[in-house]
DNA sequence: CTGAAAGCGCTTACAG
DNA sequence: CTGAAAGCGCTTACAG
């Protein structure tokens, strides 16, 4: 146990002296007896030298702890090792399994991940991305709120990626709504319900249009009635103020376009006297953290973020290393009803 | 709108010439007419230089859409205007907030964060840790599992602030619990209950230990029995499976390390027929998303965990720009009870 | 105030 | 296989 109190070193601005020179690749080649070249050779590409230099090298740079400097790796290549991640919404759980997908993908292959969000708007979300853009190898987006146009235009210059929305010419890992849609319009039908409301997400979400799609779909099929309601704000605030105009609206079941809505939606009809499921069914999307934690339990539709996450980030790691550019599909993952207790028979 | 063709150009590897050279200082040096040196000094330090040449130069830039090169000014200042946020346990929501605050924090002084987890383990803790050094300015540990010592050592190659622990010689973040603590036990005391039972979080946690500590001089003072219970992952599912034991233990009160306990040891309680409150009460702590969706809504103290990002961050920023090394106390942040419905009095 | 030069730590043709 | 050299894009003493 050594004495705790060397850090304190309380002087004036600019003294900051801390970090004794890390060691580099000459001290290495010192140590070595090589030239630096060798050194670099050694350690980045060991079989274009002798089994004999690099051990050599090998050592040396053990004994020094040697590290490597990424910003001196990066000026000639080019190449940072770091990925960016842009979300709409750190605090919204929907990307927290993203976040996290993406993130272990990197680490595990070597890569940082440097993560940005868009609070929701397309401009902040253009700029962060242009921001990051100069020092990350590719980005990833999240359910981008920007037009189709620009992403494109980022495509342009570094390997981009898309989660939840399907771009033409860019790599996009999308779930494939239509699954957990009909299954839950199913159910509802199976329940007796003869109408569904959607309440849709941001107007910019591609995901948004899309569930409304297989809604309709859905819903023709079962010979359901489909009806939209718009909300301003995809969060659980957003869902309590729609409480009233789905009240108006006089339907039996809600399908809301994420689960922050319909736990909100739930928690202001509870608290307006309104049974739920037995007045209205709710069911809502993602299947987020706490979805399980409302009374009744919320029914969902899974969609799995964590393996979007994991997805994008190895197709993007694929495409750094130059395996293809573009895909002329999307990746397609499953989605799946989790049948809880916040839809049943009406009445 | 253009054609959205030209992207998907499918070729061997090693042929990505995406990214058009990208204007650099000597571009907008020979547009202006000035030196390079004279171009980043306009750039960095308007002030030493010609309001007329800064005009120049600010003209060319703007033309060329410079970007300065985040790598190549690193290297030789040693500065990369990014910060390193270590936490836990990236899908823990308490964590949520503390990234955000860290997050907008950092991004509105113009630093990019850079998150790490270490999955609650130490060593992994120290890796990513060592790993992060080498390309931050400063480090953000929040709720750190390593060792004080350890922490020391960082401390002493680059600035560090930790949330949620006292350690000494570093600059530190931490809730005031006592506050809240006292405010919950009283609650409890004034409700009729005798004793208290605290479950405890990881060992390696000093805020769980911190809380502890609160507890039993809340409960002396209130002349209340106070008895500790181990739990082995501070999680939903840790929570479950503490359910027996607590029943075993034969209490009216529980207060546990996290939400996260106390939601999934409610949840198997109500599943075993216990009612919460009525024969268990059950307090929480951090006030996490979704600590009120459950039946009933947990009672917790929360912590003001935005503001710990926000002013870890801050203070890190400080110390980055030499206001001072080390603060002689922590900085403190207030905690309070959050009177809901999972506690009442007993029978 | 401004220019010319050196250097940050690495990589990578180019010779040998 | 290895060395010597040039260069990545910036910053910063050093002169003038």
């Amino acid at each position: 146990m050594k004495e705790a109190t060397s850090v304190v070193e309380i002087e004036g601005p600019g003294r900051q002296k801390r970090a004794r020179q890390a060691p580099t690749i000459y001290d290495i080649a010192r140590l070595a007896g090589v030239n630096a070249s060798t050194v670099s050779r050694a350690l980045n590409n060991p079989d274009r030298v002798t089994a004999k230099t690099r051990k050599l090298v090998e050592v040396a740079a053990a004994e020094l702890n040697y590290k490597a400097n990424h910003f001196a790796r990066a000026l000639p290549t080019g190449k940072t090792q770091t990925l960016g991640l842009i979300v709409a919404d750190i605090t919204n759980p929907t990307f927290f399994d993203i976040i996290r997908g993406a993130g272990t993908t990197a680490a595990a292959r070597g890569y940082t991940l440097v993560l940005a969000e868009s609070t929701e708007s397309p401009a902040m979300e253009m700029t962060v991305a242009r921001r990051m853009l100069g020092s990350v190898d590719g980005v990833i987006l999240a359910s981008p709120r920007m037009g189709d146009d620009q992403i494109l235009d980022l495509a342009g210059e570094k390997p981009v990626v898309v989660i939840n929305r399907d771009v033409k010419g860019v790599n996009c890992v999308v779930p494939d709504v239509d699954r957990g849609i009909s299954q839950a319009v199913r159910s509802l039908a199976g329940q007796g319900h003869r109408s569904v409301l959607y309440i849709a997400g941001p107007e910019e979400s591609w995901m948004s249009g899309r569930r409304w799609e297989g809604i309709q779909a859905a819903c023709d099929w079962s010979r359901l009635v489909a009806s939209r309601l718009e909300s301003a704000t995809p969060t659980v605030e957003g869902g309590r103020r729609l409480a009233r105009d789905v009240l108006v609206a006089g339907v039996t079941a809600v399908i809301t376009y994420n689960d922050l809505l319909a736990i909100g939606l739930m928690q202001e009809l509870q608290a307006a006297g309104v049974r739920v499921p037995e007045t209205i069914s709710i069911v809502g999307f993602d299947d987020i953290f706490g979805a399980d934690f409302t009374s009744p339990p919320l029914t969902t539709v899974r969609s799995p973020v964590h393996e979007c996450g994991v997805r994008a980030t190895g197709r993007l790691l694929e495409e750094l290393a130059g395996a293809y550019k573009v895909a002329t599909a999307a990746l397609p993952v499953e989605t799946e009803l989790i049948l809880r207790g916040s839809s049943a028979p009406p009445n």
